[in-house]
DNA sequence: TTGAATTCCTACTAATAAACTAGGATTTCT
DNA sequence: AGAAATCCTAGTTTATTAGTAGGAATTCAA
């Protein structure tokens, strides 16, 4: 499994708060509600969201937490790297420094490059806009303006 | 990371074998030491590539192991695939069943699905005779017959 | 025919990482 | 004042990874 439970709640928070955007501070306990996820291990996922300027919180009551800017502007990669690390398939991908000692032989190393590139491709090129269609467009929902309305 | 030390062993140990490859039964312990590694785990990781049919093995003395077919013939996915199980991001993508309960208004899924064939894409498209070429480019051997006579 | 070299197999252990939980301090609205 | 929320640190539990240990079975070669 690539991605851990951190990825993948992420991004459903994410994907949470991009369906709510422009109405305002959602909090995290109805995200973990609607996705019956723990909320206070949510709030540990959040926390590096909001500190990478992803999104913004209000604190108090009737707080919450929403998109820092348009879902369209927030690349799936992102929040993956935030939450994952990034996905390199080795050590010596991530940091420059080989991982072995046969630093010049090492035809593995190629091979790990051309797995990040494949997947870097894909997870930056899809934003959470996208995801907001291919929630819409599942659920057959023509209406998109009034899409959360009765949830 | 993706991939855990036994996908990028198993990776170093098939390499070793493909440059080995129509020069007979080579030993593990020779593979793990021209790679700096542990010969009992590596013995573990070898067995499902055999049993999968992607090497032979001789038992007794001068035994050892060999690749079942040409190295173009082995695809780095199946490698890793045997060794690591799928490189999917999450369990539904795996086995067709939703992890959420949301089974059908799931976007993330359809993240998890460009993931996955973005991967095997690579990973499926690169095969032992490959990395075998690289490896021979990194090193600037143009002699390719005599590669491995001064190991 | 004996001994060394090797694969093969199962089970165990140690270390690390993942997945949460707990508790409380702080902020803000009503 | 009190409720609703974020924020922060530190635990705990569970699962996975990475590796060891020990020995049985096989085969070559002297
Ligand atoms: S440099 Fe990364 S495995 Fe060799
Ligand atoms: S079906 Fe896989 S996360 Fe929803």
């Amino acid at each position: 499994m690539i991605l851990s439970t951190r990825g993948r709640y992420g991004l459903k928070m994410m994907l949470e708060l991009a369906l709510n955007y422009g109405k305002g501070a959602m909090p995290l306990k109805d995200i973990a509600n609607k996705q019956s996820l723990s909320d206070t291990y949510l709030e540990q996922l959040i926390s590096p969201l909001r500190k990478s300027g992803l999104v913004t919180s209000t604190r108090g009551a009737q707080g919450g937490y929403e998109l820092a800017k348009e879902p369209s502007g927030i690349k799936v990669g992102e929040i993956i790297r935030i939450l994952e690390g990034s996905l390199a398939p080795a050590e010596c991908v991530l940091e420059g420094e080989p991982e072995c000692s046969k630093a010049d032989y090492c035809a593995t190393r190629l091979l790990y490059e051309k797995i990040t590139e494949g997947i870097n491709n894909v997870i930056d090129s899809i934003n959470l806009q996208d995801m907001v269609d291919d929630y819409h467009r599942l659920n057959n929902n023509t209406n998109i303006k009034r899409r959360n309305e009765d949830e």
